[in-house]
DNA sequence: CCAGACGTTGTT
DNA sequence: GTCTGG
DNA sequence: CCAGACGTTGTT
DNA sequence: GTCTGG
């Protein structure tokens, strides 16, 4: 789940939002998928929130082969503390990963065969955005160089999600951007507890063209509502 | 102890 | 690096 | 996430 | 079936 996203909003749109202290320049993108360069927003202790490029999908330090990344879109928020591809980014390398929205497939029965309809997820409130709980990771290439790269920590459905799909991206509430972004916070506990549906009240959610499906597929039209055809 | 995996999603 | 399986 | 490719050798 | 690319 959460394998694909929107975020139309400019770097100072996120500067604004987010209090930013720097971020890189954005153009606006409504078809996100894995492997692209994305911004996330980390803490950098002493100056303040930083806005970042990095790939999206997870290849941990200690990999050999970073094909691994090709999988770990995203992370599990009941076991990734615990686990050894996410552990270490668990504890100390926590990020959120702003968007407009994000999309979902649903699986409908058509006439005795399953189609998938695609799903936009946006806040309710006009102009918000969502900020998905992520983890980074760093990794050196044979050439010298440092990747970072990072996943969305998904969670079970709230009362919005449950017809669409059985799992969402962790959404965090600006008062708890604080906790999960402090590299030094110690308290697993109290970061684990950060990990549950967002409250079904702050998301809407519509369905839009199956044009999506394509990767390639860009632009507004994207987020366009239509009618589900059944 | 060493060797080998290390993940999610969805689908069967 | 860290965990699981043998 | 979905769509689309999935291979080698040798030659240009 | 599984991996890569978008």
């Amino acid at each position: 789940m959460c394998g694909r996203y929107a975020l139309n909003a400019t770097a100072g749109d996120l500067i604004e939002h987010f209090g930013l202290i720097s971020c890189p320049e954005w153009n606006a993108r409504y078809n996100i998928a894995p492997q692209s360069s994305i911004p996330v927003i980390r803490l950098k202790p002493g100056a303040g929130r930083v806005g970042q490029l990095v790939r999206w999908g997870l290849i941990p330090s200690w990999a050999k082969d970073p094909s691994i990344g090709n999988k770990l879109n995203n992370a599990r928020s009941e076991t990734a503390a615990d686990k050894p591809a996410f552990r270490s980014s668990f504890r100390r390398h926590r990020c959120l990963i702003p968007a407009n929205g994000f999309y979902e497939w649903q699986a409908i029965e058509v006439e005795a065969k399953v189609r998938k309809q695609p799903w936009y997820i946006h806040p309710t409130e006009p102009g918000a955005l969502f900020a998905f709980a992520g983890l980074l990771a760093a990794w050196n290439t044979p050439a010298g160089d440092t990747l970072v790269t990072t996943c969305i920590l998904t969670t079970g459905p709230n009362a919005l999600m449950v017809p669409i799909h059985d799992r969402m991206p962790v959404i965090l509430a600006p008062e708890q951007f604080d906790t999960w972004l402090d590299p030094d916070n110690p308290d697993v506990d109290g970061l684990r507890g950060l990990m549950q549906p967002c409250d079904p009240d702050l998301m809407a959610a519509y369905p839009v063209s199956p044009a999506i499906n394509r990767g390639s597929a860009e632009g507004s039209e994207c987020i366009k509502p239509v009618e589900v055809v059944s």
